[in-house]
DNA sequence: GATCCACGGGAATACACGGATG
DNA sequence: CATCCGTGTATTCCCGTGGATC
């Protein structure tokens, strides 16, 4: 390296902002307020909600497309726009004494990994329907539905859409048919999910469907190095690498944000101020194959994303068995037999695997060693921040 | 006092293997 | 040889209890 590159390293160092600027902006688990390269998706869901603005509900519907393809990123930029049109005309036409009823159909997000009870389902639509916080101790399931059925009847109705349907530990399509059963019939739904319409019964309750395709190359890499420019330095990620990533991550946006993100904190953390080529490619390798949404494990309970957490600090030999990961994570103060239970839990989701030994033992059923399939130093460092901002904000 | 659900514990079941049995 | 049995470990299943909150 040069003199003068060694000067112009220095001088940035101090002089201009940190190499990662926003980390929020290369998160795999955060969308954008306004997503890239999903125009024709967009399109097709305000045709879908097109009946809203003649005051009159949508049918039934059903998003599906594959894990990365934007299906949330778009659905959720497209709700909280779409919430703040009544909001803005409210403030103008009506009175601020009066209870004024909309004159169209409201619009409820509803995440199916954090509502995964009925009782979840029905505090995350009411707290969506009304101003006040909705508890979450100490009042019914029953008497929860019924607040929800208070604040819609003789109203233009809502449409429920719910998000991650049908994932290991989220609500389950025939559940989702029946709590949907439940509510006044002036509410229709709109379910978001992975399984094709042939893989699921859920299209015999819809009038819609609309399918998701994977990125095209172009598109991820148009999105990767906006990512890029909203959360790193000036000129950190050059087309070439991003088209690389683009390449490896085959239109799966979470997985390609993944690999920028863990280059990115890798790259930082040596005091480069660009992205190499084996940054990359050491990211790249850090991935695990299959990878589990990292939006699924951050929206896990606290405590078992606290369990995950210290797993990723074990050394190999420590997760050489469900019973050594057990007894390594003892520290934290949860009983053993919990502990256990959350690793054969998270196994179930999917969130890590077990693989089994090679039957070398003689005695008993072999074990199986703990594999996390999520990436590890992106959950690491976004459950650190997630942490650190809580405390900030208490 | 009511409510939900995370925890914790333990029972039941599955699996692997060597050795005994028919 | 095929099957069963005993032992030891892994895994799954189930449910009561208590903490936190209203």
């Amino acid at each position: 390296m040069d003199i003068k590159a060694r000067i112009r390293r220095r001088r940035d160092h101090n002089a201009q902002p940190q190499f990662i600027q926003r980390y929020e902006a290369l998160s795999p688990a955060a969308h954008l307020d306004e997503p890239v390269g999903r125009g024709q998706l967009l399109e097709q869901l305000l045709d879908y909600f097109d009946p809203v603005f003649d005051g009159e509900l949508p049918p039934n519907g059903y998003v599906y497309g594959p894990i990365g393809s934007g299906k949330s990123a778009v659905l959720t930029s497209l709700l909280s726009h779409l919430k703040e049109l009544p909001a803005e005309t409210r403030e103008v036409i009506h009175t601020s004494t009066r209870v004024q009823t909309p004159s169209s159909p409201t619009f409820v997000y509803v995440d199916a990994r954090s509502a995964t009870s009925a009782f979840g389902f029905y505090r995350s639509v009411l707290s969506s329907l009304i101003d006040q916080s909705v508890p979450e101790h100490g009042v019914g399931t029953d008497s929860l539905r019924d607040q929800v059925h208070t604040q819609v009847q003789g109203t233009p109705g809502a449409v429920i859409c719910v998000d991650h349907i049908a994932e290991p530990r989220s609500l389950d399509e025939s559940t989702l048919v029946d709590l949907a059963a439940s509510l006044p019939s002036n509410v229709s739904w709109l379910a978001i999910g992975r399984a094709s319409p042939d893989q699921t019964h859920l299209t015999t309750y819809t009038g819609a469907e609309i399918g998701v395709s994977r990125y095209r190359r172009q598109v991820l890499v148009d999105i990767l190095m906006q990512r890029a420019s909203m959360g790193l330095a000036r000129q950190a990620l050059n087309h070439d690498l991003a088209r690389q990533v683009a390449a490896w991550a085959d239109g799966n946006a979470h997985d390609g944000l993944a690999v920028l993100f863990s280059a990115a904190d890798n790259a930082a953390g040596v005091g480069q101020d660009q992205l190499t080529e084996s940054n990359i490619n050491a990211a790249i390798e850090s991935i695990p194959e299959p990878c589990v949404s990292l939006s699924a494990v951050l929206s896990l309970p606290a405590n078992r994303q606290r369990v995950l957490r210290h797993l990723v600090n074990l050394s190999p030999d420590e997760r050489e068995s469900v019973n050594m990961a057990t007894d390594a994570l003892s520290a934290l103060d949860l009983s053993a037999s919990t502990i256990k239970r959350f690793l054969y839990e998270m196994a179930e989701a999917g969130v890590i695997r077990r693989v089994q030994a090679e039957t070398e033992q003689q005695k008993g059923r072999p074990p199986s060693r703990v594999v996390p399939q999520f990436p590890l130093y992106v959950f690491q460092r976004l459950y650190d921040l997630r942490r650190r901002g809580q405390s900030n904000h208490p």
